[in-house]
DNA sequence: TCTAATCTTGATACTTTCTTAATGCCTTCC
DNA sequence: GGAAGGCATTAAGAAAGTATCAAGATTAGA
């Protein structure tokens, strides 16, 4: 199972681990799982997992060393799992910079639903995908198109043509590919579709339509978005 | 005493709050204390505290009930406490918006551990409750609408699909987006709902509703409530 | 139970967008 | 220089999407 959050699981009990594998996987993580601190660490800086679930008896180092060592450079939510139930070890763990702690024996559902709150927090604001140049920016995000600051209305089509642009900035798209993502595979031989759509974009994008500043044209190949 | 983190608990045990205010305030937290969840949510949206403790078990509503209402219109991290352990009360207070799940008896050291993780999940910068545009405002924490200063009355339905606006103001939100949202998964098709309900909320709200100014139509799209 | 409010559904007029075609420009090649 | 092909521009009918009204069904409250 594949493409889900992905998740690094840092445990030396095997039978934990196959538990957590089986039962994750199932609800569409995906699993990773090491069995000492060390590795675990080597593990996190290579996979840069969405999630790390941390059991504090380790054979080598201290999963408190680990978690301290993790976020040096790191703040990968990170969940511990513990044999200890005394407040000073959870005190510690959480002061360490831990997002949660369980006691084991602990129950799935209450495991996923704490790493569903884990989840929740490590996305706090949107990141801003907002391509700029010259006076016209596009923010991918929002749906947002403006020019010198004015909001601009694209027609869905007009949009989805711009969009394809954009996040291929800076390369040639030839004329197939812009039709088979915007209009579908069906279209391919449509070029007079670009012709009179790209028109209308320049119309509502560009300073002078006449003069493309922005949306270039790449003769007898396709079209091509300006970098700045 | 003052000038703390700012923690508003929401419980109805006199002995627990008498607890919290002595144990906390020594602990340089600035402590407010309610005994139901009605007050306790008005108390929230008043005070804008940087930390709700809220007991599952209230007198009037339900603690889970009072978390929904709190999180349609603010972030601010809340640890629940309750006397109850089982597995599907965690995971509907976590999933219902909750940071943390706390069952009695507590540690008074594991609470403040576990309040300073959720502090330091928070996101910096309060968010504004009220809405304003033009001469229209929402108030989703006391679920107010008003317009030239008179409250307007809108239906359970009118205010959930505002309330869906307003927590995504300025962005466009997809016919898909505002069905699954306000009527549900099972009603992503039914995009007349959508004409028929942003006809009724432009009559009430919109100073010339055949020329919008506040719900605006993003044709082939979706809505966008205007911001300013 | 009855009443009033709200939700759901259908009909119709209207607006925007898509598709298609016609026309003219420019560059390239003979 | 002239022809040919690729490109830009405009416009009009077709199609899709949107606004509005109103009546029947359902639900909630007295």
């Amino acid at each position: 199972m594949s493409s889900g959050p992905r998740v690094l699981v840092i445990d030396d009990e095997i039978q934990i681990r196959r538990f957590l594998r089986i039962s994750l996987e199932a609800n569409h993580y995906e699993v990773y799982e090491v069995g000492n601190g060390l590795e675990g660490i080597s593990r996190a800086a290579q996979l840069r997992p969405d999630l790390i679930i941390l059991d504090m008896g380790l054979p080598d180092i201290d999963g408190l060393e680990v978690l301290r060592r993790l976020r040096e450079w790191t703040t990968t939510p990170t969940i511990i799992l513990s044999v200890r139930d005394a407040d000073e070890d959870k005190v510690a763990a959480l002061d360490s910079g831990a997002d949660d702690y369980l006691t084991k024996p602990f129950s799935l559902e209450e495991l996923m639903a704490r790493m569903r709150v884990a989840q929740r927090h490590a996305q706090p604001g949107p990141q801003p995908t907002v391509f700029t140049c010259g006076n016209v920016s596009i923010d991918l995000a929002h749906r947002q198109v403006t020019k010198n600051g004015e909001q601009v209305r694209l027609t869905p089509t007009e949009y989805a043509l711009l969009r394809q642009l954009v996040q291929h900035a800076g390369r040639v798209l030839t004329h197939k590919q812009i039709l088979k993502e915007v209009w579908g595979p069906e279209y391919m031989e449509e070029t007079h579709y670009l012709r009179v759509y790209f028109a209308q974009l320049r119309q509502k994008l560009e300073d002078d339509p006449s003069l493309p500043g922005l949306i270039l044209t790449e003769p007898g190949v396709g079209y091509r978005l300006a970098t700045d």
